[in-house]
DNA sequence: TTCCATACATACCTAAAGGAGAGTGTCGTA
DNA sequence: TACGACACTCTCCTTTAGGTATGTATGGAA
């Protein structure tokens, strides 16, 4: 049976590890949960326009569902980025903030916005350079 | 693109956009194809490794599926992340690399290593409490 | 002769992402 | 009396993420 694929358990033995296994993982798990693009995107957000309400910032962020938005806002609230504020009034008020590490996050995320609107026109460049390039990949080269 | 979504269509007015509207949706939708979990890992694992082959980075970015690890390197060759060489010989070899713009946002991404590292106690921490806090907040309601 | 190694492609499947739309509760307004 | 506002929740649906398993090509090793 084996064959299979590959099995990544290490023919190679163990992979250079720089830092801990442990911290590494718990890394990872961070990453995992907080490289995503409604969050980034919220927290951009949030950070330029400070408390803001579940509504207008639906409006800011732009594009996103009323459905999405909850549901990241949530994740946020529970990773200790945004603090959701509810005011017991009749037509309801619920407003978010960053929290100390939410805003650390956003910073950052900085360098990635900056990257993103640096490097925009090469981005474009590129990806259209891989289309011809795949348009032209018919030659039998090497 | 078209807001089909919410009622989100501006009963505030328009947004305050800093920049022009072009720009910004061009750069959410770089975030959008690049903050990804395997993106960043692979990034990351190219930079510190240089030069890759496939096997090799499966192991090293390590929990990626075959599937995975080839669709989003085929993903960040197409972004112009990455350059894709193939050696014709006969146990097949391909390798991966970096490209300049793969390594910039390497480096545009570094400060998120950096805080997912920094504040990982503060994150567990923030998590810890939200969970307490909940459990709370359903004990002292009427 | 059979198997292995490499770098995939392909097919199949489940789970999660994510959108559309309707419902909820309360109250002020028209 | 009906409606709209807000911040949701819920259901239904489609798309994507992502895993597992198998196939493929080929020459050298066993």
């Amino acid at each position: 049976m084996t064959a299979g694929k590959l099995d990544f358990t290490a023919p190679y033995g163990t992979p250079p590890e720089h830092t801990d296994p442990q911290l590494d993982a718990l890394v990872r798990e961070i990453i995992g949960r907080v490289a995503d693009k409604w969050t980034m995107l919220i927290l951009e957000t949030l950070e330029q326009e400070g408390r803001t309400r579940f509504t207008r910032l639906g409006e800011l962020v732009g594009g996103i569902s009323q459905k999405m938005l909850t549901k990241t806002l949530r994740q946020m609230e529970e990773g200790g980025l945004v603090t959701r504020t509810i005011y017991p009034v009749i037509p309801p008020k619920v407003d978010y903030e960053l929290t100390e590490l939410g805003r650390s996050l956003s910073a950052a995320f900085c360098g990635v916005w900056v990257w993103a609107e640096h490097y925009q026109e090469d981005i474009e460049a590129a990806r259209a350079a891989f289309a011809i390039h795949k348009a032209t990949a018919s030659d039998t080269s090497t």
